[in-house]
DNA sequence: TGTTCACTTGAACATTTATTCATATGAAAA
DNA sequence: TTTTCATATGAATAAATGTTCAAGTGAACA
């Protein structure tokens, strides 16, 4: 029979484990990080984001440029904008959608640039 | 009835669309763009990364410093290694992992900073 | 008013993804 | 050799995600 105590110490470095845990930041932090960059993990994303960056654009003129329907624009768009990264003004029936800041496009520029090599 | 031509043209930029379309890069670019982005898109991952970029690390450890079992952890890593994002040296029974270049850290330190804010 | 149009939304579906459990590998130690 | 231990892997499961289709808004215009 095997005890099963709270500290099952087998592992080897036990400082390292000590010295890196301190180290470590608030769940949230992580999760807050993997949230933003998993909004820009999925290529329609990247590619609304990278045809906002070239212009303002309304939903049909990006369902166009993608080569996606409408509907799926939209959803991601509505993704997009629940995290911030765009911003739209109504003007009649449409809607012009465009970047929120310029934070964003900067990452993915380092993408391109990175997926370029 | 309907005419259901190829041009269905009811929308409205019509240059916008095609001057954007022209900026547009190709689709691999952007599915590689994504890619990368979504590997540092789960906070488990995150948080691997996170550790190895304070010391080079055995599975053992990081399984303790995330608190994870060391199959899950295992299996990120093979991701994580698989996108060349971290590399191993092996030492007796033990791999250790460290991160393969500063690129991605610099990343994940950005997305902190932000998500800081 | 009623119709058209741009966009949004909800539900359904298919696909991807992360974790768990069980098992395999391979090096060290007995 | 046999056992032990660190890690890796495969299959299974559950959860999350992206797209489609159908229906819903609400503004413009007849």
């Amino acid at each position: 029979m095997k005890t099963n105590d709270v500290c099952d110490e087998r592992c080897i470095n036990e400082d390292a484990v000590r010295e890196v845990k301190e180290k470590m930041l608030p769940e949230e932090i992580f999760s807050h990080v993997s949230d933003d960059f998993k909004i820009i993990g999925d290529p329609t994303r990247v590619k609304i984001l990278f045809a906002l960056s070239k212009k303002e654009l309304c939903v049909c003129d990006l369902s166009r440029i993608i080569g996606m329907t409408e509907s799926a624009v939209s959803h991601q768009l509505r993704l997009l904008r629940n995290r911030n990264m765009v911003k739209f003004r109504k003007e009649g029936k449409m809607a012009y959608y465009s970047l929120a800041d310029s934070h964003v496009i900067h990452l993915i520029k380092m993408g391109v640039q990175h997926a370029r090599e």
